[in-house]
DNA sequence: CAAACGACTGTAATCGTTTGCAGCGTGACC
DNA sequence: GGTCACGCTGCAAACGATTACAGTCGTTTG
């Protein structure tokens, strides 16, 4: 029995004769005999497995696109090497060289820097042909196909939700501005503003997704003279920290204060008050984005294009209408 | 200019001349070279990856531990392959297998099931040379090395917190007992309860780790007769659900009813009120386990035991001594 | 001065698959 | 009966690194 037929058992079994495959079987089951990943990889090229890289894994909102990620590229044949970069981009840079050696057959990352080794590939091959894709921020000047939510929409959305219940005073917590997921967000928030100059005003605390800087910044939004009545984050775990900083500044939501976050992670939902939240398709983003990548190594050209899924407004108990001026102040003495 | 010297330069510099390795490495960066992963990992029969299973990414215990290994891996310079196995039985097997085709140098499995293809391996070298390691469970039984904490001491010591501050009516919600960890911290549970026999009760609910396994577990023993003053919950996220179902039932924590958890995920500390909860070294767990695989990997047989981590109880506002019988009956009125 | 040595560098075998090509036997068709 | 096609299997050449071993050349040592 020579080594050709038993790879081609392995690998494409109807080549060969059905007796001489179940006897490789057999001879395969007794020895316990497992193919070398390596030796397969090197013979063809394609090391089965999606380079993923994070900025941070203990992110509900990242770990659940992760797990859309991971089960959809298991579907299909591939393991996922994960790299939890902290926002850092050396260990971006670092982890994107593992493409050029070939230790993956692609690569997803999820924070908005494209890293240096992964640009000069996608700039090295024809459009659409660099195995590069983005998780979650749209971002075209980086040429690379992207899965994302409208998120200058959402975030018009929830403005304009605020609004409509007769918010005035509106405080917004965003993210680093470096992300142009934060950028289109802030966009959008505005342009629901300017709709209403006259009345609405906007103000701004930065964060940078983390409770802390939630709590930060609402501390910052609800510690000045006239505070906002509604209070819009960037994601849900900074409007958690917002509810924290609301209740140490006696501040009752939704009666006080409103907040919507963004994402309507896990645990959005079974806080007290439950959080208003655009709600992100996690796992979806992540399935989509795995498909994206897998036509762009399959060659399907014409299906290597960003894309956009919905994303709701999911109304619970942390928003309502504003109460009037008096009795706010009072509520604050 | 060889490959061998290449290759030399690459990975023993100290072997070649200095003018040498300066002109390979100039050549290196004028050329772009790098070197092929699957070759390397061929020949030197390493794969330089961990392959590590979780039972459920989304679950920001497992995230933050596996943010641990990661990094310690990262450090190491090793990369991690991340099996999401939801629990599944399959999976895990099919990740395990990944080990015998030597995709990557050894196994972290997070779980409490130790995969066949695993066990396989475990039973076939020495004891203590199999490079299969356990992240969070301890479980002699398995001859696998494992890093933790005493989950019995530290149930233990919950509860007792519990029966210091007067509670005589104590409910548990465990996890899965197929796990040794819930056993163990039902074994803790147990011990201390046994102390005060004849007047500590203890009701028992069973979870799955979910939010919403806690939620129906606070339904199950908050709507009894004589409802449990006290309620420890084996993981934080059962403890969210039970204050939720706590909040239906219109009972207030902790004035009528406490609630302690289990793990002090990020969430635990900002939710309303912040909870008492039993701290597990998330990061440092992720860490040692690690260290431990490494240990094993480099032939370092000594220090290639079962390590067990320091716990705290970390007292939060959810806790407090109980409300006479009266007013409690009157409050859920 | 010859021999031994040391510091490098090159040659070539090797890791374990996959796969193009050739060989071989069988049956069909003319 | 000869030719051809077809189905299957084996041979052997890759894939791209690492590394034992041998060779080269300058230097030290006896």
């Amino acid at each position: 029995m020579s080594t050709a037929t038993v790879s081609r058992v392995l690998s494409r079994p109807e080549m060969v004769n059905v007796a001489t495959r179940a006897a490789v079987m057999a001879a395969v089951e007794a020895l316990g005999y497992t193919p070398n990943a390596a030796a397969k990889s090197l013979r063809t090229l394609r090391s089965g497995k999606l380079l993923v890289t994070v900025p941070d894994i203990a992110n509900p909102f990242f770990a659940q696109i992760l797990q859309g990620i991971e089960s959809a590229a298991l579907r299909a044949g591939y393991a996922v090497l994960l790299g939890d970069t902290q926002h850092d981009e050396k260990r971006e840079q670092q982890y994107a060289t593992m493409l050029l050696r070939r230790e993956a057959d692609g690569l997803i990352f999820l924070g908005h820097r494209l890293p240096k080794a992964a640009a000069a590939l996608v700039r090295s091959l024809p459009h659409g042909k660099a195995p590069v894709v983005n998780g979650c921020e749209f971002s075209p000047s980086l040429g690379v196909p992207s899965v994302h939510i409208d998120n200058a929409k959402a975030a018009f959305e929830a403005v304009d939700y605020l609004c409509q219940l007769g918010h005035r005073r509106i405080g917004v917590v965003t993210g680093p501005m470096a992300s142009p997921l934060s950028r289109d967000r802030l966009k959008g928030t505005m342009t629901r503003a300017n709709r209403d100059k006259a009345r609405v005003t906007i103000s701004v605390a930065g964060g940078d997704f983390s409770i802390e800087s939630g709590i930060a910044a609402g501390e910052q939004l609800l510690g000045g003279a006239k505070p906002p009545t509604g209070i819009f984050c960037f994601n849900d775990e900074m409007a958690i920290g917002v509810l924290h900083a609301a209740r140490q500044h006696g501040l009752r939501v939704p009666d006080d204060v409103s907040v919507i976050g963004f994402d309507d992670i896990r645990f959005a939902q079974y806080g007290d008050p439950p959080l208003t939240t655009v709600r992100q398709p996690m796992r979806e983003l992540g399935e989509a984005t795995v498909r994206l990548l897998l036509n762009i190594l399959r060659g399907n050209v014409k299906d290597a294009v960003s894309v956009t899924l919905p994303h709701a407004l999911i109304i619970r108990g942390s928003t309502a209408a504003p109460r009037a001026r008096a009795s706010l102040t009072l509520a604050r003495g």
